[in-house]
DNA sequence: CTGTTAGCGCTTTCAT
DNA sequence: ATGAAAGCGCTAACAG
């Protein structure tokens, strides 16, 4: 291996020269610089990444930590495509990102213990917001720095977080279907675990309540992703004495399972029954109909994450920051127009 | 930060010992042991990874690359699952995974390099098999312990590589397709730069030709993932004179798109048409109808990519090896049969 | 069984 | 503008 001393020995100067050219400092003459230059590159000379972390004791590394139900959360386009967000910026700004691999909350855990007492990373990015959890308490009390990608169930103006506005978003969307005439309108959600689906619930409500429309606890099924969940939503669906003619669905992966188990049922939309979702993954264009959906910019959530994660882990002084990325209605046809009837 | 040296003072022993306890050394007396992990413990002693790293020259670190069309290509499930499979074995052993997170390939090399050069990792995957590739030869040249998930272009014998038998699944699916009576039966495949694009074409090619089918080029469709992919190849289906009635797509994800764009066009699977595809990715279950495929394993080819690399970084003398995963086929309603006709 | 010592490769005062 | 030297936290001979 080239080490810094090769280089100040082929070049006849001392290896702190070599590092302050390294480190381009004004006060090296342009002539030196120019030199030593020459000779890393002659000799093939790189840094050593861990010789220096641990002169300077940090590490240009974020730790990017999933949810613990890793293995199915894991199939939401959603992760992919905000891993992307992240990466485009970690990459410009010359960071690494180290992916946490854990599957229990248990092994999470320790591998967040790891990350942050064996100096792995500078910062964690979180990647879901879970009441009263360990990971997220652990890191506050260690003034460790990390943001949420969520809003946080506790201390939200302690903990940076970059979230859309969900409550907003399943108002508008809601409020779209009430335009489109449609009175009947059911909710179907993710796990009422997660702050994404009670802010997007809420807006659901708000803007029944506005149109003066009833609110019926029937109305709101609570499911997982994929098929399975699709069955159970539809089923219940289905067993009401009143089916309702749209359908507000809190994730585009859902959509699909209750779109399959909709048409195996014999319910046709948008015909029978309009829906609309959230997230506007690349799946949304081309299910059959396509979905109207809310983007939500899910690469964007990643990039500014990481934004501002490197941000704070360089000046651990700047107050913790709330940021919402805007989110858009996408028009595509999984609604049909009520008031004809 | 707590160091060695506050345990070693606290317990009254030396550094060196302090270190020989964390790696169990067994000429430790069990007494000291027990002295030495209670101040541990009580001190909030964690190790250094990265004096460590730098002490003993290895980083318990391993790089993945995703190919640099990463945008589009992470949207395949194919990744996030591969992702997981890494993910089991490099945290079982203790393992932390560093992700590439550039796009264009230029953007990636340095990735690898600032890896390889920068003693980032002890090892990388090659989440690609690409022809004449950059990476795969500055890897390959510098000796640097890695691996590749597929079949490579060159060098097959020196380069460590996990794969399917994808010649031979492409066979049996065909095979399957023609049990079932099908005769006019068209290929649909990814870029034919990939190999496993053309492996599996050669299998369904040999069905073919075992079964005393003529093989026709119209019936070979090269395409893109997605919509927009899936539209061009049924409209180049739709204006052969004569219609397939058997489909092998060489990628769920394809499918999908072409699915689509079938029904769209009033062509209806399987009545009209069957069609069969593979990776088994969580979505062909979900999709109408419900896809045949075959089941690659892609968690599997992941866990195995790790454990034979993490073989190779721990004993560098180790021969390079193929190791081929099984495959499945996976039997739902995207066929019918087509004897009766 | 345990202590001493010398690095690993880089950065960073402190001199000059 | 540059060099000398100490030190980041840990490991690994080498002694004993």
């Amino acid at each position: 291996m080239v080490t810094i001393k090769d280089v100040a020995k082929a070049t006849g100067v001392a290896p702190s020269t070599v590092s302050r050219v390294i480190a381009d400092n004004p006060r090296i003459s342009p002539d030196t610089k120019e030199r030593v230059r020459k000779a890393m590159k002659e000799l093939g000379y790189h840094p050593n990444i861990n010789a220096r972390n641990l002169a300077v004791s940090s590490t240009k590394a974020i730790g990017v930590i999933m949810p613990s139900s890793a293995d199915k959360a894991l199939q939401n386009p959603f992760f992919p495509e905000i891993l992307r967000g992240i990466g485009s910026v970690t990459h410009s700004m010359q960071y690494s990102m180290t992916l946490s691999s854990g599957v229990t909350e248990e092994e999470i855990f320790n591998e967040v213990e790891r990350m942050v007492y064996g100096s792995y990373v500078d910062g964690i990015i979180l990647l879901y917001s879970k009441l009263d959890d360990r990971i997220t308490n652990f890191l506050h009390e260690k003034n460790f720095p990390f943001v949420m990608v969520g809003k946080p169930y506790e201390n939200a103006t302690e903990i940076t977080h970059v979230d859309n506005d969900n409550y907003t978003a399943g108002k508008e969307i809601t409020d779209h279907l009430i335009q489109m005439g449609h009175q009947n309108i059911a909710f179907i959600g993710g796990s009422k675990e997660l702050f994404v689906t009670l802010d997007r619930e809420a807006g659901y409500e708000a803007a029944l309540c506005d149109a003066g429309l009833d609110v019926y606890d029937e109305y709101r099924i609570h499911t997982e992703f994929l098929k399975s969940g699709g069955r159970e939503a539809v089923e219940r669906l289905l067993s009401l004495k009143e089916m309702p003619t749209g359908l507000v669905v809190s994730d585009d992966l859902i959509s699909l399972g209750v779109l399959s188990m909709l048409e195996e049922s014999g319910v046709s939309v948008p015909s029978d029954i309009s829906l609309v979702s959230f997230n506007n993954v690349y799946l949304s264009e081309i299910t059959r109909p396509a979905l109207t959906t809310v983007d939500i910019q899910i690469h964007e959530l990643g990039a500014q994450s990481a934004k501002v994660l490197i941000e704070q882990t360089v000046d651990k002084s700047v107050a913790a920051k709330r940021i919402i990325v805007p989110h858009k209605i996408i028009y595509r046809n999984s609604i049909s127009e009520k008031g004809a009837l």
